[in-house]
DNA sequence: AACTATTCATAAGG
DNA sequence: TCCTTATGAATAGTT
């Protein structure tokens, strides 16, 4: 990259070793970041300089991408009980991994992604459960929806039966005041709905 | 870089971002090995791949630049790498167990189950997924079908092709044996399709 | 895995 | 160290 291509050697120059350094560096460790963004991966970079200046990307924490890479590596002076031990976390690892793999594999095909390999038998299985989901949803909105109706029915007789009682009370008293017997709700008195989620 | 720009965010599509792990990991790896020759620089990296896989690259010594990295950071740690180790791998338990019940809840509201808490968005969103779910499955099954019966079509085309042709050889040399006139396909010639699956 | 159109990284120069 | 630019590398999307 750059005018003209390097050899892969040490390059001599020390100016140009020291101004490479430092390009290269931050290039580095911009595509640890991007990866460890990108592809959700555990990256840790240590960087010396020659000259003994220190940088460092770890992309969730240093300290335990050296524990995990020592466990990976298998460090010696390790008993027995604490290998077996790793062993079985290992082995439970590698089995939610797969139950996440499956799990997400069916989310997929049931928003219609990752098809194209299967059989016309689990299509008609997929649309078949698609449309008992697609049915209860309908059904449970339908009851919310008409939750709210109800609700909103039964304050609006409330309020109708208030306005009526407040009305009879004005013609009672023949109170002047013209305002009382067109009395308009409060704004939040409507909001039960809203309250509610 | 590559075709169109890719957004700083963790890939959607598992595929494409094992894919992509897989390729900037390799170009990650290089691009350290060359700063370590063309600078004579000290560059240690570790990536776990999202799967757990393990790489790395140490210019010297892992160990080495560890030592080095805790002395540039002020830590003895030592002492507490097994419990660090420990609760790694019981951080990772605790993440993944939270993954599979996220996604089986997303599942079940797919299947039409365990929405009695959700709200009314909630509730329109699903039947728009499931909606779209179902159009691309039933589409891909049209394709199936037709694809099907257009093999079989043409399998029935060949045999009837074969079939005159054996006829007019019939007539030709007036062989006696009806049998070959009516022959019948062996069963196995028709299943091209249910070997494809 | 191979290809290719693009974007990106960076060597050289100021 | 920063800016610019020409050029080679890396890689995203596709097959």
């Amino acid at each position: 990259m750059g005018r003209g291509k390097v050899e892969l050697k040490r390059i001599e120059n020390s100016t140009s070793r020291q101004v490479t350094f430092s390009k290269r560096r931050n290039g580095l460790l911009k595509k640890a970041f991007e990866l460890s963004i990108l592809c959700e991966a555990d990256v840790s970079l240590i960087v010396f300089s020659p000259s003994g200046k220190f940088h460092q990307f770890a992309s969730h924490d240093m300290e335990r991408s050296v524990a995990r890479y020592r466990s990976e590596v298998g460090r010696p002076g390790q008993n027995d009980q604490r290998s077996r031990s790793l062993e079985f976390w290992k082995c439970e690892i590698e089995e939610l991994r797969k139950t996440i793999n499956k799990t997400e594999a069916q989310l997929r095909h049931f928003t219609g992604e990752d098809i194209e390999l299967l059989g016309l038998k689990e299509l008609k299985q997929l649309e078949r459960q698609l449309k008992t989901g697609a049915e209860r949803i309908r059904s449970k909105k339908k009851r919310v929806i008409s939750e709210h109706v109800s609700l909103l029915k039964s304050k609006l007789s409330d309020l109708q039966k208030e306005n009526a009682r407040l009305q009879k009370r004005v013609k009672l008293h023949e109170l002047p005041d013209a305002n009382v017997s067109s009395r308009i709700p409060e704004p939040n008195e409507c909001d039960a709905f809203h309250q509610r989620r």
